[in-house]
DNA sequence: GACTCCCGCCAAAGC
DNA sequence: GCTTTGGCGGGAGTC
């Protein structure tokens, strides 16, 4: 056809836009000026139509078909021969409307003339997938002849190979012959997604994920060399496969044509890009961290602009496909930097293969063949026991040292008690009145944070280069004596890298700006001020606490977020919402899930207040007290913060052995997914889950929806509203930006069920495996002297000085002239106490056990989210300015809006 | 000015 | 040698 390039010239062009007269006029439908009519109203003259579809009784018009060759012919022609041009086809093509040229003038040219967004490839897309069934007949056949369908679509028929290419890529499509494609709808498309995301978990497109995030916060990344190099390493340490095109049985292409650029082709670049949306959690990929990734897979070290900038253009090809078909969504994640384009998986939530699914992989080097033998249960248990699978990284060598060092801390720490509470799974109806201290505190004390994030920062920036490594690596290095199955060493890595003030910095719950939905967000103190901006490592934890299973699905849950930063594959898709679409997911969403979430993440809190108080109690714990029952003025927040900050670096030397101890809680509490010890389990591990995400890979943060399980309920959300808050896909999110979430009064009043004490990494321990002693969390002195930070709870300052031994069970004081005297119980904690209504938070907060044995502390407790479809909760935060507060602090460093447009 | 992404050049592969 | 495919990037349109 065209010229050599199949595109054409200027005469191409010309020609190309007489096809249509012939169709046009052999078909009169109307050819409306607007893409969208024409989306509607194509009638295929030798492709199978879609059945559905019905030649619509849109009656011509003068103008229909001179638009049509309007839109066929290029700006050039247009510009060039605008005039001339219109009146000769006028008159050629319609000899009876002699009239008509003289409608095409001025503006309404100008309407006739297709705009840009009118001839997009997605609207391309939507035209020509209207033209087949989504699930055609096998009977019939349904071929694709390229050249008619660009001459019916009125388009150059390199478009319709950037359509075909990706509907390939899912197996819509497959070649037959030159010219000429099957079309197979989505038959295949389930399977192909099952494919497709397993195999993207074999290329720890995860940690590729994750990685590139952290690079950016760590280097703003760009593209001079050093960086380059750098991200090079790095990828080269994942040992990702130059994973090629994914096959499914009987769709293998045909002609050797279509491998022979498969490298770089669109096709596989779909795949990659679809199987980023399958292994993200959530599933919002943004276009940049998609083109890191893709560029990485090639050669980084050649990444340059220009081909960033092509990786970027692809994508965007891709994207509007894959738009047309309903699998993406556009979205924006904003920052302060300003909004970055991002693409949200609406398709088919992918489950784990209940089935066999072949598939077979054109790689060249790599991708070990997934296993046709593979049962299902066979792979639901790789998924849950990721760590049983092989470990494809390597250890970098400046971390070998690091990691022994670790392992005995681990040893140590497993040989310690560890008994996680059991948790009562029971719906507590009284998280609903949970309390409106949730909201946001004003900053305080961000230079204390900086000084932190400072300390931090060295020691992450000498181990950065290698963090990866380490984390992936780590499984071979953990021990597993208790669960060798269920081992996450992934956490481990962050032990060398958790600076002291990781302690200090709590996840930050956000109330959702439009939805009331609230997160948590769990950042890394030691990148908190480096990030200024959006930080694509803020992992939007996915927090499920609908799931009618309980723990065990949240913790599948966890797994799979745990999993996918150790570098195997993962899934935990045995969540029931999993089989539905994005839209469907809501429905599985209950409200009592929700509210156990609520009350999991408020014991988190508590515990994790408690813990790190005790581990402080000598010298912080007392300051504090003193602080507190000489009610300081607001004013003196910054001493308390002052105080912290000295004492946490006295911590420092601490935080390796609280975080594994905190790994070691972990294990326990994976352990819930072992079938075999899910009796005993149960007993031990409490239910709800954080959801691990290594600082590896999570340098700067974590977003944790928290739903229904927060303000949902107290903001009278209506039940409908709050299942849509757990299980929707909010088309808007955002990040909270720097601030600080105190831990208020009443959350921590609310919380008499002991939960996990999170790492700073969000390694979950159980409040008892921990010799925590109550404390009362700095965030409530710092948010006591912010003005608009809640006041600590009575309860809680009583509760915790009379751990730390600074008051006598059962005398309470004024912890603060706000604070309001509520009496306490001195009981022990009520583990597994199931919930208690809004009166209970007034009961005394859980006693840890084993208080005999304080052991550094530096988690910081994470609210375990509530929405199960994490991915989709991102929230947001419309405010922008740092934050910090002491003890249960958090740190948002970047503001992150994920809308849709 | 950044973001989108259309457009078509041009080369590899196929026939 | 012509056609089919499709990688690629300039640059126009849009925000």
């Amino acid at each position: 056809m065209q010229q050599a390039g199949g595109e054409m010239g200027t005469g191409d062009k010309e020609n190309r836009s007489s096809e249509p007269h012939r169709n046009v006029l052999e078909t009169p439908l109307k050819q409306a000026a607007t893409s969208q009519s024409v989306l509607t109203e194509i009638q295929p003259l030798t492709t199978p139509p879609k059945p559905k579809e019905t030649p619509p009784a849109d009656p011509w018009t003068p103008t229909s078909n001179l638009k049509i060759l309007i839109s066929a012919a290029s700006p050039e022609i247009r510009s060039r021969e605008q005039r001339r041009e219109l009146s000769n086809n006028a008159r050629d093509v319609l000899p009876a409307k002699p009239c008509l040229q003289e409608h095409l003038s001025g503006d309404e040219y100008e309407k006739s003339h297709p705009s840009r967004k009118e001839k997009s490839l997605g609207l391309l897309c939507h035209k020509f997938l209207a033209r087949y069934p989504d699930y055609p007949s096998t009977t019939e056949n349904n071929y694709i002849c390229l050249d008619e369908v660009a001459e019916e679509l009125n388009v150059e028929r390199r478009r319709i190979y950037d359509i075909v290419n990706v509907l390939e890529s899912l197996h819509m499509v497959s070649r037959l012959a030159k010219n000429r494609y099957a079309w197979h709808g989505r038959h295949n498309l389930s399977k192909t997604l099952q494919a497709l995301k397993k195999v993207g978990e074999e290329n720890k497109y995860t940690q590729q994920i994750q990685m590139i995030k952290k690079r950016e916060y760590e280097h703003e990344f760009d593209f001079d060399g050093e960086r380059n190099e750098d991200m090079a390493r790095s990828f080269g340490s994942i040992e990702h496969s130059e994973m090629s095109f994914v096959e499914l049985p009987g769709m293998e292409f045909r002609a050797a044509s279509v491998n022979s650029r498969k490298d770089k082709s669109l096709r596989v670049m779909s795949q990659k890009f679809v199987m980023l949306f399958l292994v993200s959690t959530p599933q919002i990929v943004s276009l940049e961290v998609a083109a890191k990734i893709l560029i990485g897979e090639d050669q980084l070290e050649d990444l340059d602009k220009s081909k960033f900038k092509t990786k970027i253009r692809r994508l965007y090809d891709i994207a509007n496909v894959l738009s047309s078909l309903e699998l993406i969504k556009k979205v924006h994640v904003t920052e302060e930097r300003g909004r970055k384009p991002a693409f949200k998986w609406t398709g088919p939530m992918v489950l784990p293969n209940t089935q066999d699914t072949k598939l077979e992989t054109t790689s060249t080097t790599c991708p070990p063949p997934i296993s046709d033998s593979i049962t299902s249960k066979e792979q639901c248990s790789k998924n849950l026991f990721p760590s049983r699978g092989k470990q494809n990284f390597t250890r970098h060598p400046s971390l070998i040292k690091l990691v022994k060092s670790i392992e005995n801390d681990r040893r140590k720490i497993q040989s310690a008690p560890t008994s996680p509470v059991k948790i009562s799974a029971s719906t507590d109806p009284n998280l609903s009145a949970f309390p409106s201290q949730m909201a946001p505190v004003p900053a305080i004390a961000k230079q204390q944070l900086e000084g932190q994030s400072k300390r931090a920062k060295e020691l992450k920036m000498k181990l950065s280069g290698s963090a990866l490594e380490f984390n992936l690596s780590s499984p071979e290095a953990a021990p597993k004596p208790e669960a060798p199955r269920n081992v996450t060493p992934c956490q481990q890595p962050t032990l060398g890298l958790c600076p002291p003030s990781h302690s200090a910095i709590p996840p930050l719950i956000l109330p959702h700006p439009h939805s009331g939905v609230s997160y948590a967000i769990y950042l890394h103190p030691s990148q908190a001020h480096t990030v200024t901006t959006y930080n694509p490592s803020f992992m939007l934890q996915p927090l499920p606490c609908a799931n009618v299973t309980g723990a065990k699905s949240v913790n599948s849950k966890v797994l799979n977020t745990i999993t996918t930063e150790e570098g195997d594959s993962q899934i935990a898709t045995d969540e029931p919402t999993k089989s539905l679409t994005a839209k469907e997911r809501p429905t599985v969403i209950s409200e009592t899930s929700s509210q156990r979430c609520l009350k999991r993440s408020q014991a988190l809190q508590e515990n994790n207040s408690i813990k790190r108080f005790r581990s402080d109690e000598e010298k912080f714990g007392a300051s504090l007290g003193e602080s507190i029952k000489n009610e300081r003025p607001p004013s003196s927040s910054s001493q308390v913060n002052h105080e912290v900050d000295n004492f946490q670096k006295e911590r420092q030397n601490k935080t390796e052995t609280s975080d594994q101890n905190a790994a070691s809680c972990y294990e326990q509490c994976k352990r819930e997914d072992i079938p075999e010890e899910e009796d005993k389990a149960k007993q031990d591990i409490p239910v709800a889950f954080a959801i691990p995400a290594p600082e590896t890979f999570f340098p700067s943060g974590y977003l944790i929806p928290l739903t229904q399980c927060t303000h949902g309920n107290k903001a009278g959300i209506s039940n409908k509203e709050k299942a849509g808050i757990c299980s929707v896909q909010h088309t808007t999110y955002s990040s909270p930006i720097a601030g600080v979430i105190p831990v208020t009064a009443s959350e921590l009043k609310a919380v008499n069920i002991p939960a996990f004490h999170i790492t700073p990494f969000n390694i979950m321990l159980s409040p008892t495996s921990l010799a925590a002693a109550p404390v009362l969390s700095n965030s409530c002195l710092s948010s006591s002297n912010t003005s608009s930070a809640p006041n600590p709870s009575p309860s809680v300052l009583n509760f915790t000085l009379q751990h730390v031994g600074l008051i006598p069970a059962g005398v309470q004081v004024p912890a603060n002239p706000a604070l309001q005297h509520v009496p306490l119980s001195s009981q022990p904690e009520s583990v597994g106490r199931s919930s208690e209504n809004a009166n209970l938070q007034e009961e005394k907060p859980p006693v840890p056990k084993e208080p005999q044995e304080p052991q550094p502390v530096t988690e910081h407790f994470f609210r375990t989210p509530g929405g199960p479809n994490t991915g989709s909760s991102l929230s947001a935060n419309s405010d922008g300015t740092e934050r910090i507060s002491l003890g249960t602090l958090y740190i948002p460093q970047r503001k992150l809006e994920v809308s849709e447009d």
